[in-house]
RNA sequence: GCUCCGGUAGCUCAGCUGGAUAGAGCAACGGAUUUCUAAUCCGUAGGUCACAGGUUCGAGCCCUGUCCGGAGUACCA
């Protein structure tokens, strides 16, 4: 299906060879929606073509508009004002295009196909040691939503997860755990597992702080307190234990992060979100030092005098970067360019977004350069998706005092806070226990999905529970509640036998706010395209509330069952299902459930 | 120091490749309505788009500089 945009552009450089005798590209003609406060559906900006008409812009507007008006039938008539070329269309076009897709199954989205580009996005990449924090439910968010914008866009989408499973912060945990945890599990003290082993962090990490003070305090210097306290050394010697195989060390090891693992596993089926694979670190870190090894065999990396391995970027304006200790251990980049290596060969993907905070845009940045010097083609198809930091009310989220907000305790705290603002209200009064509690989770997810996918991920952002889970306004209760209404006409329509119309009878008097709709329905797929293109749900976030405010304007004071003019019943029963279908198929984007009843 | 990102109404955010008089919601005030689910709808008020130059027929958007806020620049991840 050709847009009409599009149609009206190659008409309009017709028109101008027609007119002026000159050749213009149909895409530098700009065709845009009409202000809303004005008469008009599409509007011709006429500035740029006083150049070739070497005519007033009234006057171009005018000849241009006579020749459109011959040319595409669809076109009713036309008003210039000032340089801007208005064209209003005949209702026809509208109901027509109604008709077309209400025939769509998913409407906007293409379907993938054997040969669709494979995108692979590597979102979440928690560490072992700790429970995940309101930063992960960002991270979780977006990179679940932005994969099912990239299917939407008709793309084949491998979700995979980077799980940081070894290193030192997993050491302390284990080594707190046994000085201290006398055999504690998840069984044994009913608590989560990955919140059991982050809370031996914590008591390492005080303990440690403790020791640290002593020493200062007998004397010692701060510089060779924080390096050489007994535990930290400790903790580095498990380390060593680890990478030479320990096998007790090991056992410990997969013992806790089982347990993480475990507890993870019920974070993200509460976030509804998962992974078609996962890569730990463990399993790709040494294919890094391979490549770094190969990288400085080929004169592609240099060893300083110490041992250490670096890459030379100064001729990309950065600055040299270290890649293996002088003690040949692996660092972060090492194991990101390993895992990138097997990501690759496993699967061949024609891009690679990586959902990771802003922190890190200089790493990406670096790792793609290194790549490239490494000689992969691929290196420039990595798209780093950065978002910013999520702040609360309360000001600013500091691991470093605690001062962290809990994924789990966030999410309870959402539904506790829906359970009570539905129970006030009494709207579900009389449902069963089992379906109220599926619905308040259902809103307290809508809620902060909602309010945090329709904030541009670029932003630092604050997030505020309280409104989040407002009925109104711009957030998710809101669509979820009008999606739900809507179900309800449709649902008492079908009780009083009516049936929803496939097709509109063209003859149909329609009102101009119910053109304003279907207008804004007209948008969507251009709108995903986009969305697809900047990887960003905000876009179909925003959409949607748009589209929902546009829905409830006119549809507030018109009783749809009771109209009694068949010809508008049936265009309204057919327009109603079809919002209601956008609807839940865009949340369904954003990874939003919709409720039944609400 | 250098690099990157942000700065739009009291607050939280939109603003499509530069287009017409910069938009929502929340909070405030006023009104409608007892509903096919009012968890709604309408109205009023609220702006030097951080600041100063520049490019352009036209700048919230592009360029330069300044200010404010955040992040990065580690043999941390």
């Amino acid at each position: 299906m050709i847009r009409l945009e599009e149609r009206i552009r190659i008409a309009a450089a017709e028109a101008i060879i027609e007119l002026y005798e000159t050749e213009v590209n149909s895409n530098n003609i700009q065709v845009q929606g009409t202000r809303k406060d004005l008469t008009g559906d599409f509007t011709i900006v006429v500035f740029p073509l006083l150049k070739i008409s070497k005519k007033n812009p009234v006057v171009t507007g005018e000849e241009i508009g006579r020749k459109l008006l011959e040319k595409i039938n669809d076109i009713d008539s036309f008003e210039v004002v000032k340089g801007f070329l208005n064209l209003i269309l005949k209702t026809d076009f509208w109901i027509n295009h109604l008709n077309t897709i209400l025939t769509c199954n998913k409407y906007g989205q293409k379907e993938a196909n054997e040969d669709a580009q494979l995108v692979m996005v590597e979102y979440s990449s928690p560490n072992t040691n700790k429970p995940l924090h309101l930063g992960h439910i960002r991270n979780n968010l977006l990179g679940f939503s932005v994969s099912q914008l990239l299917k939407a866009n008709g793309k084949r989408v491998e979700m995979v997860n980077l799980v940081n499973d070894r290193g030192i912060h997993i050491c302390k945990s284990m080594l707190a755990w046994q000085k201290w945890g006398k055999g504690a599990s998840p069984e044994s003290t009913g608590k989560k597992g990955d919140r059991l082993v982050g809370d031996y962090y914590v008591l390492f990490e005080k303990a440690l702080q403790k020791e640290i003070g002593e020493m200062i305090e007998k004397g010692a210097d701060k510089e060779a307190a924080v390096k050489n306290a007994p535990l930290l050394l400790e903790a580095q010697e498990m380390l060593r234990e680890w990478e030479a195989g320990n096998d007790e060390v090991i056992k410990l090891w997969r013992k806790m992060n089982a347990w993480v693992y475990e507890g993870f596993d019920k974070t993200y089926a509460d976030l509804g979100v998962w992974f078609d694979k996962t890569y730990y670190e463990s399993e790709t870190y040494q294919l890094g030092k391979n490549l770094v090894d190969k990288g400085l065999k080929d004169s592609i990396l240099f060893q300083k005098e110490d041992g250490s391995v670096w890459a030379d970027l100064t001729d990309d304006g950065l600055d040299e970067k270290l890649l293996l200790r002088s003690d040949g251990t692996s660092v972060y980049m090492t194991q990101d360019l390993g895992t990138a290596h097997q990501r690759f060969a496993d699967s061949e993907f024609s891009n690679h977004v990586y959902v990771v905070g802003n922190e890190q845009i200089y790493h990406f940045k670096v790792l793609s350069i290194i790549l490239k010097k490494l000689g992969y083609e691929w290196a420039d198809r990595l798209f780093h998706l950065s978002y910013g930091m999520v702040e609360l009310p309360e000001g600013k989220m500091k691991s470093r005092e605690g001062k962290v907000v809990d994924a789990d305790d966030l999410i309870r705290e959402m539904v506790d806070s829906a359970a009570e603002v539905s129970n006030e209200l009494g709207k579900l009064d009389g449902f069963p226990d089992l379906e109220k509690r599926k619905i308040y989770s259902q809103i307290a997810l809508g809620a902060l999905k909602y309010f945090i996918l329709k904030v541009d991920p670029i932003k630092t952002m604050l997030f505020n529970p309280k409104e989040s889970i407002d009925f109104n306004g711009n957030t998710g209760p809101f669509i979820q509640y009008t999606f739900v209404r809507i179900k309800s006409v449709l649902r008492k329509a079908y009780e009083q036998g009516m049936v929803i119309p496939e097709q509109v009878d063209p003859r149909t008097e329609v009102s101009e706010k119910e053109i304003a709709l279907i207008r804004k329905l007209y948008e969507y797929p251009d709108l995903l395209d986009e969305a697809g293109l900047l990887y960003s749900p905000a876009l179909v976030a925003n959409y949607l509330y748009d589209l929902v405010k546009e829905y409830n304007h006119f549809y507030q004071y018109h009783q749809i069952i009771k109209e009694e003019d068949s010809l508008k019943r049936d265009f309204r029963l057919a327009l109603s299902n079809f919002v209601a279908n956008n609807i839940e198929d865009g949340m369904n984007i954003l990874g939003i459930e919709m409720p039944e009843r609400m």
